[in-house]
DNA sequence: AATCTACATTATAATAATTCTAAACTGTTG
DNA sequence: CAACAGTTTAGAATTATTATAATGTAGATT
């Protein structure tokens, strides 16, 4: 199997050029088994990690934005200093551990499906997701 | 009733000083019949013309977070870019109207109570929080 | 293959949001 | 009222993000 091949393909088929940069992000973000959430520090790290020289911060935050606007990430924000990506583009819910920052993704079979009662006149629901906030549980340690 | 003892005696209560500027903050804040959802600039300006001159960013950016940590309002996030404060502390859903960028409650009995299965080992959760996003439906418009 | 052109990358500057600083001010205590 | 600690303030500093404009490159055209 071919590697850099399939993102070639992947990025013409959305209309964007498959550049060095470009490509490179795309192995680190979908060359591996699972999903997973990144901040765009992360991000710039592993890119220059993997290219071993510097890219550009603003091609990072270009990018990105590129991606998420074509449906390759997605953006879940915690609170307004907390913001992630997420390469798993699905509607999903999330635990977020407050103790070491970390986002978890819930399986489908975690909750069970929501169901909405109202609904806002001339308005269809575009989403609907779940953060569960968890913390460590020091109540039974004295 | 009094007006302004309530709010000297709920500052004092949590060990803040009741000085003009959170008495002032308090009575746009929490002076109402319901709870509402604001943004730091919102407040200002309606801080300011209560107060019919200038308060200092900094002292509404900090004492929103006083009260934050008080535990007189929460924080909450919708994306990178759209952070909003809520003077209902309770846990709650939301309604985030993408149009308008409007963010509404929802009722107790608008959702059902949601069942979370899994467990993450040694944590707590600490809170469960729906955020469902609208838009206008333009599908049968034509 | 050389040329062309639109799009992409880059370093850097600009902007926006938030926090810090240090001086002046004010609520509280005695 | 004196004294102190906490608060407010204007403005500076910091951080995150976006804009700019020069340079580089992918893909098409010859
Ligand atoms: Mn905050
Ligand atoms: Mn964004
Ligand atoms: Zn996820
Ligand atoms: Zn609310």
């Amino acid at each position: 199997m071919p590697k850099n091949c399939n993102f070639i393909e992947k990025l013409r088929g959305v209309g964007l050029r498959p550049t060095k940069q470009r490509i490179n992000m795309c192995e680190v973000l979908f060359n591996r088994e699972k999903t997973f959430h990144f901040t765009i520090n992360d991000l710039v790290k592993m890119i220059s990690e993997k290219m071993n020289q510097k890219i550009s911060l603003a091609t990072v935050y270009n990018t990105v934005h590129a991606f998420e606007k074509k449906g390759y990430l997605k953006e879940i924000s915690i609170d307004s200093h907390k913001s992630y990506f997420d390469t798993n583009t699905s509607s999903h819910h999330h635990f977020f551990d407050e103790d070491t920052n970390e986002l978890i993704d819930c399986d489908e079979s975690d909750i069970d499906k929501i169901n909405i009662r109202k609904n806002i006149p001339g308005k269809k629901i575009n989403s609907v997701e779940v953060l569960i906030r968890v913390a460590s549980d020091n109540q039974n340690q004295k």
